[in-house]
DNA sequence: TCAACTTCCACCTTTGAAGCGC
DNA sequence: AGCGCTTCAAAGGTGGAAGTTG
């Protein structure tokens, strides 16, 4: 897992990428804020894995100001633009299912966590333009905390009711298509359905580790590079929507929620009306669906029994969907023994198998961290001295922070918890 | 005592394999 | 043999209920 701030050397540690600027959130005391200023956060974490890597061929600018977060959840909350820590000009994100965020934002949007990890609902779904044809691009996605305090439901609505919990390790979701072209991300929506998150700080399967009665938000970045262990950076931009912004709990606090989720996710289709127990309907099914195993953004997220709320198709004709099996980044994190020779693993790296290159076809088999090196006794994988960004940070403290990195691909950021 | 958490459950969707007919 | 369709089982996602924990 990576902290996206890692991924912006050249910003340093001027830009406090993800949480809002002292006092931007009043909706809790000072006390609070202060103490969810959390050690680490001001530390250039690049540091320690990023020694050896080419400056961008980009030069970073400088970060504009962030806009101020939503103060609270709930409908008094007017949400800003989408805000973007932007070196890729022109290039610009949309929320592609922000009616049903916002239909959730305007309750006060709560997210089921477990210890097996729950899937997101709504899931971030967007839509991006302006990126090259040609070049390639990661799409990660993270989550992080919004203030400094816990929440509790009081009846009626969420109260800060202490400070938040130390933070959790960091961890960041890599889009199992990445690395792909700007063609391949721009033809249809980007879905980040599989995320799945949990409360289990030891979770050995890399979901996204959350705190109980927390808000959070969702970020999502976008990474020009050829691979996840390139040596040229492109550039890099951050979105984060408003609407998205929720509070996790371990069961749903408000019952408006719960009425929402059943009536809005097809899973709890069991809870509806003419199910076993739903009290309450109305609410139109959104096409928000999560999709299947298959996680490539050419499938499995726009569903044809609604096409209506599917994005207009491009002028240009789409090329044909590639398979959604075979090799691909996801393939590695699941199996990176396979990519690396490892013996008796039933995945064998398929030499005809194209590595990424940055151009041409979209590459949603490339495997990642092609870097990463067996290392002693074939167990540990490491990384090549010259490779990467990721890699050396990537394999502290053991061979894989996750011997086998949860579905979609997740980075351990391995950001101090502070216990 | 109680809020928060965990576990289990029934119900649902999705997917892919198997079987069948043309 | 190849193709398309249907059926079915398995996997996995869902919120609710009840029990557990601190």
């Amino acid at each position: 897992m990576y902290h996206p701030r890692e991924l912006y050397p050249s910003l340093g540690t001027s830009y406090r990428l993800g949480h809002p600027q002292p006092g931007a959130d009043t909706s809790f005391p000072p006390a609070l804020a202060e103490g969810y200023r959390y050690p680490d956060l001001d530390t250039p974490k690049l540091d320690c894995f990023l020694s050896g890597i080419e400056a961008a061929p980009h030069t970073l600018a400088a970060p504009p100001p962030l806009p101020l977060l939503p103060s609270a959840l709930g409908p008094e909350a007017a949400p800003p633009p989408p805000e973007a820590l932007h070196s890729l000009p022109g290039v610009s994100l949309s929320l592609e299912n922000q009616e049903l965020w916002k239909e959730f934002s305007a309750v006060g949007t709560e997210m089921i966590i477990t210890k097996a990890g729950r899937r997101m609902f709504p899931a971030c779904r967007v839509s991006v333009t302006g990126l090259d044809q040609e070049a390639r691009y990661l799409f990660l996605l993270d989550v992080v905390p919004v203030d400094g305090a816990r929440y509790r439901w009081q009846g009626q609505r969420w109260e800060p009711s202490g400070k938040a919990e130390p933070r959790l390790p960091d961890r960041v979701y890599i889009h199992p298509d990445s690395p792909a072209t700007g063609a391949h991300w721009m033809r249809q929506p980007v879905s980040f359905h599989r995320v799945k998150l949990t409360n289990s700080t030891l979770d050995p399967h890399g979901h996204l580790i959350l705190h109980s009665m927390h808000k959070y938000q969702p970020r999502i970045h976008l990474v020009r590079a050829a691979q996840l262990c390139s040596q040229h950076w492109g550039g890099v931009a951050s979105f984060r929507f408003p609407e998205t912004t929720f509070i996790s709990v371990t069961a749903y606090q408000n019952p408006r929620i719960t009425q929402l989720k059943i009536a809005a996710n097809p899973f709890a289709k069991g809870f509806r009306e003419n199910g076993r127990n739903c009290t309450v309907l109305g609410y139109k099914e959104h096409d928000d669906t999560p999709g299947g195993p298959c996680d490539s953004t050419l499938c499995g997220d726009i569903r044809e029994s609604n096409p209506e709320q599917a994005p207009a198709p491009p002028e240009a004709a789409p090329a044909p969907v590639p398979p959604c099996s075979g090799p691909s980044a996801e393939a590695y994190l699941l199996h990176p023994a396979a990519f690396h020779g490892a013996p008796n693993h039933p995945l064998a790296r398929n030499p005809s198998f194209p590595e990424a290159s940055d151009s041409g076809r979209p590459a949603p088999y490339s495997a990642a961290f092609l870097e990463l090196q067996p290392g002693p006794g074939g167990s540990a994988y490491q990384a090549a001295p010259s490779a990467a960004p990721f890699a050396p940070h990537f394999i502290q403290g053991g061979p894989f922070p996750l011997p086998y990195p949860g579905p979609g691909g997740y980075l351990d950021m391995g950001s101090k918890p502070m216990y």
